[in-house]
DNA sequence: CTTCATACGTGCGCCGCCGCACATTGTGCT
DNA sequence: AGCACAATGTGCGGCGGCGCACGTATGAAG
């Protein structure tokens, strides 16, 4: 189905921001899709097709190991887009692009980004800071991985979460924040229960509810702030 | 000093692959420094001035902790580019950027280099393939930090740094390998002194000898594989 | 209302890594 | 040559996380 409402733009910030000449130069190549938990957007090393600027959808971006085990890189939601190796000029990407919160996205097709990419005006100079923000959001994953707790880490996926979101409430198992963290099920169920001990947050069977979202940033590590920071600052216009 | 041999050029591969118009558009802007062990090209959140090309010098790209605790993000030789903030339009990165091996690297100002971006030629093109494969390293880390033990994530730093080095013997003391790593000078002792025993490596007071390539590849985890097919892949003309 | 798969809880032994303390061995400097 | 210091070796207790096994609860389907 083709857009049919502007507000569809406003969702995702990045297309929000654009201004009157280039929004309407691209309107005509974006197309609303709904995605489901779970659906993978792009696999490793499989050539890209689109790029997908989430609305209310939220896609993580996972590296599986050759014995099966897997880890998350980044997530992005309605601040950014998946898919950059398509105007980086890579193609493919060694990850993959899994939908961890189901919702809509907007596809645009490769040919016709390359063209508005090559123009050198605000679609690209956006979409760079934002492929920066990212860098930022990757590289504090590697930080945190090594040199914090599951509780910790925890705190920060779900913060980051939870600011892609509209809502209090994520449908989340243990299971799958395990294998998006890349660690055990039982890890996360110690270390939520830590935070449901403290208050922070509630769960059952696949639903997590954040009840202290300050408490929650009194306790992450500095890695979230960073993080945040680091989007405000590059896509302040973009980041409300 | 100015640049007075093209042969500097040649040194650094990202360089070296521009078409004759842009490499002579872009020489006059180039400059040879020497960098010393240890030495800063930038500081976390601080404005970057320059970009840097290594030639015959190896970067450490570094997060540090409010802590202190550090830990690398990636690494960068003469395959590519230190200071990308500069092009990807954030001025600033929230990491530092450490001389690791000493050596030589062609220095470019901000201004002209924004010029020269702009006009989305090969520059561009290589600029931005370069960024990609440095994302999938950073990546990697991320997934390598979690999934491995130290001794597998040594190998593979070793093999990082061994294919941006021109020579086996590497300058560098088991407790500068810890912080970058983020693990215990101890916990590098350890796993090194596996590696030796095994024949691979040969290290003392600060100079590590790659005794075995071929045996430190079959021993390294999937993460180095997966790194330097990308490479290969994205820089083929940058990386022989 | 029962059934049943799915999600979560818990205990146990094990291992890798940490923090600390201290011994030992090169290396450069005078 | 001798000294001081930097680099490495080693041991020990502790902890966080792993793999495994099995128990418990809850929501949906019949």
């Amino acid at each position: 189905m083709p857009v049919q409402h502007n507000n569809d733009l406003i969702e995702n910030h990045l297309l929000a921001a654009l201004p009157g000449e280039e929004y309407e130069r691209i309107l005509p190549h974006l197309e609303h899709v709904t995605l489901s938990l779970g659906q993978s957007l792009y696999e490793s090393g499989k050539q890209l097709k689109h790029l997908y600027f989430p609305t209310t959808c939220i896609i993580s971006l996972l590296y599986t190991m050759e014995n099966g085990a897997s880890a998350e890189i980044g997530v992005v939601g309605n601040e950014g887009v998946v898919g950059i190796a398509l105007f980086m000029g890579g193609d493919t990407a060694p990850n993959r692009a899994i939908v961890q919160s189901a919702g809509d996205a907007l596809k645009m097709k490769a040919a016709p980004l390359r063209g508005e990419f090559v123009r050198a005006g605000e679609f690209q100079l956006s979409l760079l800071r934002y492929t920066q923000a990212l860098i930022t959001q990757i590289s504090q994953t590697a930080v945190c991985n090594r040199l914090h707790t599951i509780e910790q880490q925890l705190s920060r996926w779900l913060l980051l979460s939870h600011d892609r979101l509209q809502a209090d409430e994520l449908k989340m198992t243990q299971e799958m924040i395990a294998n998006m963290l890349g660690v055990r099920r039982e890890g996360v169920t110690y270390a939520a229960g830590r935070l449901q001990a403290e208050g922070l947050i509630k769960y059952a069977r696949g639903h997590i509810t954040i009840l202290d979202r300050k408490g929650l940033e009194a306790t992450v590590c500095e890695c979230y702030r960073v993080v945040k920071d680091e989007y405000d600052r590059l896509l302040s216009q973009a980041m409300p």
